[in-house]
DNA sequence: GCGCAATCTCAAGGTTATCTCAAGGTTCCC
DNA sequence: GGGAACCTTGAGATAACCTTGAGATTGCGC
């Protein structure tokens, strides 16, 4: 959800800077911002955006006007930004297509909210699946699904497993495993990650003595194998 | 959607039968009219219209004087009918907490296209019922059945419960429950969150002692099992 | 406003799955 | 063959969670 891009169209630069570091600060990366709606056009022509937020007072090309244009040629989520007492432009929004809208002045927090709720309901969460040899694990559930049976994870194989998975297929050293456990301070702790690392392989292999997917490096640490790249 | 009655109040008798005519050709069966603001009153008291169309000129009791007293005691949906160029009282209406307004003269298909956009939103479509192991849950009623009987679910239980049913089957963090419960400073609401989700296991599980639909995976957070995925 | 009921919050003691660590075994490389 | 790195197993320690009750708070009806 948080690489979904983010377009802010808005003729006013300081709004435009506040809405970007709203967003910046609760982590979003992908933030374009366009001050007309020729730009946004622009930039909708050569991006896909995963929502748009429109202000409806713009001078050369209004945010209604704007909205019908995007609307021919994509289904992307808009929400537009109304001025105070403009409580007609709502409707006229919703019947254009809008997916919401707020009212100028607004908290960042309630942007935040709605924004994310739009995005929640235009791209449904994807199963967050590792595929291994001989089993999968679903992260969402902490569970390892192998020979169609379930079997949760505590939540240490849990953080162990998802830094695995985080650089599947690249060497993760024992002292980064460490420190996802027990924090900066990780000396001494080598011999209890190696109990989890067993016990993980016993969950997700098809014989957890000849590791096929969890395999070690020696000397350096663990690394993973999935079948189809976690994305 | 069609089986919402509809209450037309009108002091004007063209108007309500024209207005019950649009509707009676678009397959609506259960259409009530009053002729005043009293009479409007007497049928809301013993009824429960899905919608409201209320005109805004009437000689008893006012568009917006009717539309308070029935605010105080039911948030039906409201649509207000409003002479051309009467700007203000769209704003005093949706002040009032009037859901649409409409401005006469008005195209029968104008009024039944909002009309349908007011009762979509304000009735989403799906009963939001969660099945479980050893009972149903009611989002809309906040209730459970469980053998037959009804318990009600508190605020806080049922915030915790939605936002679980909303993930159901994955796991959802103590953190953002916490969240959802007393907002971003969560921290030391653990063991308050404990006791809802103990209250919530006495209502919706078997033996609660023996959590089955209600599991928590500890270190991680707590997860829903439901019998038919909600949506 | 006031009193009552329902709900929420929090603490204390109990329970248990999970974590930790040690001791002995295995593999691999020089 | 010897050493180093890693594996395997089990048992005790522990942190996380449960359970109950009682006080605080909220909200509702009079």
């Amino acid at each position: 959800m948080l690489d979904r891009e983010i377009l802010i169209v808005d003729d006013e630069k300081d709004l435009r800077t506040m809405i970007r570091s709203i967003f910046e600060s609760a982590g979003y990366t992908q933030i374009t911002a366009a001050a007309s709606g020729k730009e946004a056009l622009a930039v909708i022509a050569k991006k896909t955006p995963g929502i748009i937020i429109l202000d409806v007072m713009m001078p050369d090309m209004d945010g209604f006007e704007l909205l019908q244009e995007i609307r021919a040629v994509s289904k992307v989520p808009v929400l537009m930004l109304t001025a105070k007492g403009e409580a007609e432009d709502r409707f006229a929004g919703f019947e254009l297509g809008a997916d919401d809208y707020l009212v100028k002045p607004f908290l960042p927090k309630e942007l935040l909210l709605r924004v994310q709720a739009i995005l929640k309901r235009a791209y449904p969460e994807k199963e967050r699946v590792v595929t291994l040899n001989a089993a999968a694990v679903d992260l969402d559930r902490a569970e390892v699904i192998k020979e169609g049976q379930r079997t949760p994870l505590t939540a240490k194989e849990y953080s162990v497993f998802e830094k695995l998975a985080e650089n599947a297929g690249r060497i993760v050293t024992v002292g980064v495993l460490c420190q996802t456990l027990c924090g900066e301070i990780w000396q001494g702790y080598e011999t209890t990650l190696m109990t989890h690392i067993r016990h993980l392989r016993e969950k997700i292999e098809e014989n957890p003595s000849k590791p096929v997917s969890l395999l070690t490096v020696k000397g350096l640490g663990y690394k993973l194998l999935v079948k189809e790249p976690e994305k």
